[in-house]
DNA sequence: GCCATCGATTCCGTTTTTTGGAACTACCGA
DNA sequence: TCGGTAGTTCCAAAAAACGGAATCGATGGC
């Protein structure tokens, strides 16, 4: 029973499916500590056999983003790449702006939340912060969970047309999370069913035991689409109860509200009228 | 006559010799940008053709790095993404004392400086300050300039075995950057042991009309060892003649000796420089 | 409602790059 | 001089990227 599916594994470090991607986690392990780093360090810490990580660290250095250091046999991050992430940080208005309504709602409810949005079948957070209560479940941006078991994924699926549902759910059963899982089809579909009328999703122990969720769609800024974010909130059960969350549901809208006046600006209607006539 | 060999190409965009380093031009084509990007756009942009275009943001995607946005043809900063721009801020104990004593450095001699490093047989600006003078010449980190005209490069030279300089500078003939290039070998000879011995060197408008600059080695943590690190002054000739210059040498020595205790941390021992000029 | 259009996506044979065991080199300390 | 270690080079097999052409799918015009 697998509880996030996570990008990166912890233990060997440095995986990834193509080269490129080898590449980058390569970039990550650098940048993810405040040391040089030696060939034979990186090997031992990699498990790449040294000649591929040599390979590996010439072509990030003739690129700019990683440099040798001090004797020439250690290595940190070069200029292009310290660039890269400046540039990033400071170019994310769209994601500060998000992050900021998420900062103000969790502030007003004491609870953890997240933004969400459906990616490859699967929901992936794309923000989250964390309540300060002592208290919490510690989920992470980029972290993915089933759809059929999450309150988002659950508000996901009740906007799409049955054949899109049919689709996604029906290539492979219902994975049980926990013991409250919903594995049956029509009994989920009955549950969508009530989520496409009341606007609201929940997660009651679904998805990891002890876990509550209520998640409320991101009205979409072209009326005629459907929404394509949730907000969502998370906490322990015991803090949470059926009553407590549907208290919290007006300050969740609210802030759905605000993240779709957000989406206003670049997605979706922007056309490209250049075209020429050839 | 090229000026300064930076990484990235200005018209086109995205290029790399290798599918791993476009993949990073794409990365960075989205970070330095705040706003959205459609396949279209991007293909426009980049010039890559769009199947191209598509696997490298398919596969992007399912590392995490990048986010379809919105509507889902809009695609932006992914988690992971940020979160290596966010350690690597974090992170980088060295660079950020190097800054500071580079920042210190620029503040006293009103003159924009680097930090520079052999590599690859040019010399690299690692970081660079530049003066509030109105008046002034923007280089950037990342940047790399010939070794034979400029002063960092000189310095580095006047270290190196005569056998080692023959290997760097033997292969081809030296190019004329302006018309006050040094390209005689031996000329270029006795300039170096005038280096050696005063340890600084010069560059009287060497390698770009109107840029005089000066550079002092960084005394190696292991006092056996070449120097690998130089610091730099650069500025436009009318602000710095000769006698100028040799007042602000004593603030240029005391950066490198403090750039020096910062060495100690990590690395050691010095070794040649190899490298196949290609 | 039907078709035209345009952008996104998939296909797949060809080309390019990566891979990593083995061998080699440089340097250090004894 | 020798033994060990870290870094580097070689190269043929294996894997991945490439991108033109075809297909899909959503709009928008009529």
């Amino acid at each position: 029973m697998k509880l996030v599916s996570q990008r990166v594994a912890q233990t060997p470090e440095v995986q990834g499916d193509t080269p490129a991607l080898r590449l980058v986690s390569l970039l990550e392990h650098v940048a993810a500590r405040d040391q040089l780093h030696t060939l034979q360090g990186l090997a031992e810490a990699t498990r790449l056999p040294k000649p591929t990580l040599h390979r590996m660290l010439q072509q990030l250095e003739a690129a700019g983003l990683l440099q040798r250091e001090g004797d020439g046999r250690h290595w940190g991050a070069g200029a292009r790449l310290r660039r890269l992430a400046e540039n990033l940080l400071l170019n994310s208005s769209l994601h500060a702006a998000r992050h900021q309504v998420l900062r103000r709602l969790v502030d007003e409810v004491g609870e953890s939340c997240n933004i969400t949005a459906l990616s490859g079948g699967e929901v992936l957070y794309l923000d989250r912060v964390e309540t300060a209560a002592p208290l919490r479940f510690y989920l992470q941006p980029g972290s993915r969970v089933p759809v059929h078991c999450s309150a988002s994924g659950k508000v996901f699926l009740s906007q799409m047309t049955p054949a899109q549902r049919q689709r996604l759910l029906g290539a492979t059963p219902l994975e049980a999370c926990t013991p409250r899982t919903v594995i049956d089809l029509d009994a989920l579909e009955q549950e969508l069913r009530r989520i496409k009328d009341q606007g609201c999703g929940f997660d009651d122990e679904e998805f990891l035991p002890g876990l509550t969720c209520a998640a409320v769609p991101v009205p979409p800024a072209d009326p005629k689409a459907r929404s394509s974010l949730c907000v969502a909130l998370q906490g322990p059960t015991v803090r949470l109860n059926r009553d407590k969350l549907q208290a919290l549901l007006p300050a969740l809208r609210t802030a759905a509200q605000a993240l779709s006046r957000l989406e206003e600006g670049a997605p979706s209607s922007e056309r490209t009228e250049r075209r020429k006539t050839s």
